[in-house]
DNA sequence: AGCTATTTATAATC
DNA sequence: TGATTATAAATAGCT
């Protein structure tokens, strides 16, 4: 929709690739607010650019909200972190299929059944959005490290006694991604 | 883009929503290939309707091919399944999260705690599309048990020994899953 | 599900 | 980056 047609493959030309990249990005984001609103649906959206940048849509307001009260009680506090994505992450999930295969071997209705197929596409959903909300979280919670560290340079200035290039700390950290990432 | 010009607002009618969810729900989903073709970007969708119905896309599609295979696997093997999922989502992230954590206070190096925040979000994405992966492979589970419990009522016909109404089983489960949803 | 009149999104350009 | 504008795309209202 611009002035000439755009074939759909890979842009070469590395700042056009940019330039395309945020505004189709805004683009996207907008309509997934618009297809939330007008049709009542719920949708998460991650868009991750090349260079690594996350940017996310969810419709998920409430919970969002209900996140963020738990996030700020815990505030800086990595252990009740990880205590809240656990407990809104697995148990009840795994719960719920317990029930849903105990109840769905007894039961010999379809309604029953779709009725339950729908509810675990919710419950994934919310769950999604949860977890793109954590990411959130331990961002910041980067970032407030990152602060720590940065405060520490200034004040005590004797801070290089373990300093680690971005090479070394990539090569540390990299061969536990990797498995996940392909 | 239509015949009017439409306020974004909750549609009432519920024949035109339902038309408007699927035109746009088509588009947003071509819309976020694009993107994901053209700027090299990682992409995640997950829509679901009012109705319950999920629609999703990701671009990972290597993740997907990888997670098909162990699918395969072990099939209809629900304790398998589990271990599967448990194994990708937690693990890793958590081992992760400890080495970004216990670096961080040591280095002083912009570089490195940024290259650090964009594998975070890599890793997140990854796991985002890991796990809408795995709710298709829930619901094909879901699926295979409704064909045994059809297989079984065709077969002994004397089934509704411990039948449940719909209405019975969602009283059961919503209270697991409503903490999550709001 | 198809069909257009319109509205939007956006590619090129500045 | 940010604004402009000519065009390509998406889609609202109908059938």
């Amino acid at each position: 929709m611009g002035r000439k047609k755009l074939e759909i493959k890979r842009i070469e030309n590395k700042s056009s690739r940019q330039v395309t990249f945020s505004k189709r990005r805004n683009g996207l984001i907008e309509k997934a607010r618009q297809l939330s609103v007008l049709c009542d649906a719920s949708v998460a959206l991650l868009v991750v650019s090349a260079s690594g940048k996350l940017y996310n849509f969810s419709s998920g307001d409430n919970l969002v909200k209900i996140l963020d009260r738990y996030g700020k009680q815990h505030a800086d506090d990595r252990k009740a972190l990880d205590l809240q994505s656990k407990d809104l992450k697995y148990g009840s999930h795994h719960e719920l299929l317990e029930l849903v295969e105990s109840k769905l071997v007894e039961s010999n209705s379809d309604v029953s059944v779709d009725s339950l197929v729908q509810l675990e596409d919710h419950l994934e959903t919310a769950l999604s959005v949860t977890r793109a909300r954590k990411t959130e979280l331990l961002l910041k919670l980067v970032d407030s490290l990152k602060e720590k560290v940065e405060k520490n340079n200034l004040a005590g200035a004797e801070a290089d006694k373990m300093e680690m290039s971005p090479g070394k700390i990539s090569e540390i950290i990299r061969p536990v991604t990797l498995p996940l990432l392909y």
